[in-house]
RNA sequence: GGCGACAUAGCCAAGUGGUAAGGCAGAGGUCUGCAAAACCUUUAUCCCCGGUUCGAAUCCGGGUGUCGCCUCCA
C-alpha cells in the first residue's frame, strides 16, 4: 500500500516495522467541548485506514489520546465553577458517544489521558534534561530547540526563518523564541503535580511523546493528524522523543487536510463551526461519516447543510442497493449456475479489484466509492428474481465487506413489529380489491412511521427512511 | 515576508501523458392503479497564456484566484 508520508513528502510503500502489526498515533482532542465536524475528519479517515489494515490482515495497535489538562480545560473549569477532571470527564463520555456515531471502531481504540502518565512524562523530562537538550528556568522546564537535530524537517521550516518570523510572545526566560515548555509552573488556581521542579504541569506536546512511546514503543509506525498541527506539534513531538531515543519517532507521517466553511478553516475561533451533536440530531452520523469519505483526505473540503444532504441521498442509494440484493435473497433460490451467471461474479470481481486498487493509493476513498456505486448499479440492473442465490449472496457479501472497511452501510434493518405486518397485509388485501383509496391511506399511515412501501411485481418491499 | 497546497459540469468529486470515473440536482422516457425504487437517454475538453510531445486536465514556464501553516487549533 502506498501512503503519502509528510516527512518525505512523497507517496511511499508501506512497511510496517514488525510483520503483521501496525502501530498507529493520531492526536486526539482536547476534551472540553463537544467536537466539530473539522475534528471529525482525521478520526473518520484514520480508523478507516485502520480497519484497511484490519481487512488486510494486520493486527492494529491504535491510540487517540485526550488532552485533559490545560489552559482551555482550566478555563472552562473556571467559567463553571468546577474541576478540570469534572469537565473532561464530561466531554470524554460525549467523545464517546459521538465517536460511536461515526463509526470509529471503539471498542479496539487506546484512549490514554494526559494526566494518567504524569510520572513517566517527568522521568521523560528529566531524560532530556539529563542530554543537555531541556533546561529549567524559576519551575519552568522548556525545550531548547537548537539541541535538535534537524529541526523543522517535519514542517521544512528552518529555525533561522523561525527566529525572524516569530511572533511567539518573547519570554525573557527562553534561550531561544521557538523554545517550548514542557513544564509549565503553577499558577494560582491551577490544577498542579509535583515534580523535581516544583508543582506544575506538562506542556501539550510532551503528552504525545510520552505517551506515543509508553504504548506503542519508541518507534511507532504511523503518526497522524490534522495538517495544522504539522507545526509547532508533531514537529517539537519529533524534537523531543528523537532528542531522547536517538531513534526515529515515527516512520510515516500522515495529515488529513481541513473542512472549511466558505472556504474558510472550520474552527472553535472563528466561530464557524457546526458540532458533531448537532448534525447527529438531524442526520444519522454515518451521513457525516460518507462526507468526508467522499473526497481523498489529503484535499481541502467545504463543509455546509447542503453538502451533507447530497451525501445523504447518496448514502440512500447504496442502501437502497443493499436493500433490492437483501430482498432479492429472500426469492432467490439456489441452483447450477450458467456461463453468463459466472460472468457475473467476476463483474463483482473486478469492482472489488478496483475498490482495493483505489485503497492502496494512499487511501483514495473517494475513488473507492465508485467502486460501490458500480456494483449497486450493476446488480440493480442485472439481478431480478431468477438470479441464482449464489450470485446474490456472493455480491451481497462483497458489498457488505467493502462497505465495512469504510464503515458505512451499518445499519441493519430492523424486524418489523406485528401490527406493522398486519398492516401490509391489510393494504395487500385492499389493492386486490382494488381499493387503492384504502391501499394508499395505510401507505401514507405507514409513511409516517418512517417506512416506505415498494410494490414489485413479486411482492412488497419495504424500507425505513 | 517565508514555507506549502489547491483550481475538473448547476453542486460535490476521482483521474497525474493517450483523448474526461462516480454521486447529488435537472430534463425526457420505461415500468407501475398511483407512488416508491430501479433502469435507459441527456448535461464538461478540465482557471488563463505560452512551451515540451505524435498526443496534456495530467509535464515545464509565466500569470490569475483561493486556502493552509509560520500563534491555541483536527
Amino acid at each position: 500500500m502506498k501512503l503519502y508520508n509528510t516527512l518525505t513528502r512523497k507517496k511511499e510503500e508501506f512497511k510496517p516495522i514488525k510483520d503483521g502489526l501496525v502501530t498507529m498515533y493520531v492526536c486526539g482532542p482536547t476534551v472540553y467541548n463537544y467536537i466539530h465536524v473539522g475534528n471529525a475528519r482525521p478520526l473518520v479517515v484514520f480508523d478507516t485506514l485502520r480497519r484497511y489494515f484490519i481487512y488486510k490482515g494486520y493486527d492494529v495497535k491504535y491510540v487517540v489520546n485526550f488532552t485533559d489538562i490545560d489552559d482551555k480545560l482550566i478555563n472552562k473549569a473556571n467559567e463553571e465553577g468546577t474541576t478540570v477532571r469534572d469537565i473532561a470527564e464530561r466531554y470524554i463520555d460525549e467523545f464517546i458517544k459521538d465517536a460511536e456515531g461515526l463509526g470509529l471502531y471503539e471498542e479496539d481504540t487506546l484512549h490514554p489521558r494526559a494526566t494518567e502518565y504524569i510520572n513517566m512524562i517527568i522521568k521523560f523530562i528529566e531524560g532530556l534534561i539529563e542530554k543537555g537538550a531541556a533546561y529549567v528556568v524559576d519551575g519552568n522546564v522548556y525545550f531548547d530547540i537548537t539541541r535538535a537535530k534537524d529541526y523543522g524537517k517535519l514542517s521544512k521550516k528552518n529555525i533561522e526563518e523561525l527566529k525572524s518570523g516569530a511572533r511567539v510572545d518573547v519570554s525573557e526566560e527562553k534561550k531561544n523564541p521557538m523554545d517550548f515548555a514542557l513544564w509549565k509552573k503553577k499558577k494560582e488556581g491551577e490544577p498542579a503535580w509535583n515534580s523535581p521542579w516544583g508543582e506544575g504541569r506538562p506542556g501539550w506536546h510532551i503528552e504525545c511523546s510520552v505517551m506515543a512511546k509508553e504504548l506503542l514503543g519508541d518507534t511507532i509506525d504511523i503518526h497522524a493528524g490534522g495538517e495544522d498541527l504539522q507545526f509547532p506539534h508533531h514537529e517539537n513531538e519529533i524534537a523531543q522523543s528523537e532528542t531522547l531515543t536517538e531513534k526515529p519517532f515515527a516512520n510515516y507521517w500522515l495529515h488529513n487536510a481541513m473542512i472549511n466553511v466558505d472556504d474558510k478553516k472550520m474552527s472553535k475561533s472563528e466561530k464557524n463551526f457546526f458540532t458533531v451533536r448537532e448534525i447527529s440530531k438531524e442526520y444519522d452520523l454515518e451521513v457525516l461519516r460518507f462526507f468526508i469519505l467522499s473526497a481523498h483526505y489529503r484535499n481541502p473540503v467545504n463543509f455546509s447543510r447542503d453538502l451533507v444532504e447530497q451525501s445523504k441521498r447518496a448514502l440512500e442509494r447504496l442502501y437502497n442497493g443493499k436493500n433490492n440484493l437483501e430482498y432479492l435473497l429472500s426469492k432467490a433460490e439456489e441452483r447450477e449456475l450458467n456461463d453468463e451467471e459466472k460472468e457475473m461474479m467476476k463483474e463483482i470481481d473486478k469492482y472489488e479489484e478496483s475498490f482495493i486498487a483505489s485503497m492502496e493509493d494512499d487511501l483514495n476513498t473517494a475513488d473507492a466509492l465508485a467502486s460501490l456505486f458500480e456494483i449497486v448499479k450493476y446488480s440493480n440492473s442485472n439481478f431480478n428474481e431468477k438470479t441464482p442465490k449464489t450470485v446474490i449472496k456472493y455480491t451481497y457479501d462483497v458489498l457488505m465487506k467493502l462497505s465495512n472497511i469504510l464503515g458505512i452501510l451499518s445499519k441493519d434493518k430492523e424486524i418489523l413489529e406485528d401490527e406493522i405486518l398486519e398492516l401490509i397485509e391489510k393494504r395487500n388485501a385492499a389493492r386486490k380489491e382494488k381499493n387503492y383509496e384504502l391501499a394508499d391511506r395505510i401507505r401514507d399511515q405507514l409513511r409516517e412511521k418512517g417506512i416506505i412501501l415498494e410494490d414489485t411485481p413479486s411482492g412488497v418491499k419495504w424500507r425505513r427512511i
